[in-house]
DNA sequence: GACGTAGCCTAGCAACGCTAGAACTTCTAG
DNA sequence: CTAGAAGTTCTAGCGTTGCTAGGCTACGTC
């Protein structure tokens, strides 16, 4: 019985976790990170404000930390399965138009991922083992078998688009047009 | 007499104005924007906070887009000074590194250029003619003299390293590799 | 010398992240 | 069945933020 309840317990504060997560993700998504605020949350959720830190000691600063990392994981995922075992250019723009699509679907988990309040004293090994995985689709995509730069370079780039795009320094609807110039650019076969 | 006076007005208004961007951008790059507060700011200049508003009427937002204009014009001078009559991969890599050490040395001023809160309902033209003047040396520097999909490109692709950069997603030394990488692939001589 | 105007400051609002400590519920032990 | 321990939630409040209303002071003008 004992066991039982510590079950769902524990279930219990999983679940409410979760929404906690899933609330912030969701408020920052529509309308940017400043909008999600420790009372809001707490009263989207049902409790009060110090329920929170119950679950996130570091407040507001770990919860955008726990959507970035998840945002790693979906990010990478996506990747993957879109480059699934496409070669040279075409794989080059399937890796792309999943990434920028995350970008563009996710823009808040997209910000909370790469903004600088991400690299405070929390988790440090966990972040770093989904930004490997990351960094490593994107390096089979490109075909870098050498030491990253080229990596490096296509992520930047990546990165880059993503964000002017969102901030409207890019014309929109040349989107097609910037993978295409990206996919030409990094395919390996331009060496030979 | 009365010419005079005004003009003396006039003249301490400007004074007072651009002390109080250089305050925010000091203040900005060392510690970021979330340390610039209105009230600091008073002090830094030997005002009281509504003084700040009777300058910029939108407040911090303003100050910040200020600051960003100002930055606009510094970084699109760098570059087109490191540009000079240099052609090919030596213009673009000059470009390049112009640009990064501006991003590097300046991390405030270069958020401020790029981060959402600028898109606000402050000046439009000015932002945009400063942008083109930016957009057409990176244009220049690559040789594009397309429909600006690869000036577009290339620019996110800086836009890209230097934020990676200071995030620290990307090793520090392998800067000088980044570069010339980026040089080897938007070097216009590659078609020919 | 009274008046209008401009400039500046005092004081305060609402909202923020965050926390101490009271109040309540639940489990455990005698 | 009861008394205490343990855990959970809330009330209340601190300090700080961006921003603003309204009063005070000093100036130029009739």
């Amino acid at each position: 019985m004992a066991e039982q309840t510590r079950q769902t317990r524990q279930e219990r504060l999983d679940e409410r976790r979760r929404r906690i997560l899933a609330a912030a993700r969701e408020r920052a998504d529509g309308g940017g990170w400043s909008t999600v605020t420790t009372r809001h949350l707490a009263e989207t959720i049902g409790y009060t404000q110090p329920v929170l830190y119950s679950h996130f000691p570091g407040g507001k600063s770990e919860i955008m930390l726990a959507v970035a990392l998840e945002g790693f994981v979906d990010l990478t995922q996506r990747c993957r399965a879109a480059l699934g075992r496409k070669r040279g250019r075409r794989a080059i723009e399937a890796v792309a138009v999943a990434y920028l699509d995350f970008g563009r679907e996710h823009p808040a988990v997209y910000e909370a991922m790469f903004q600088e309040p991400i690299d405070a004293e929390f988790a440090r090994d966990d972040t770093r083992a989904e930004l490997r995985a990351g960094f490593d689709v994107l390096a089979d995509a490109i075909g870098d078998d050498g030491e990253g730069t080229a990596t490096e370079v296509f992520w930047s780039a990546l990165h880059g688009v993503t964000l002017l795009e969102r901030a409207g320094r890019v014309r929109p609807r040349h989107r097609r047009r910037r993978v295409a110039d990206l996919a030409a650019r990094f395919a390996a076969d331009r060496h030979g």
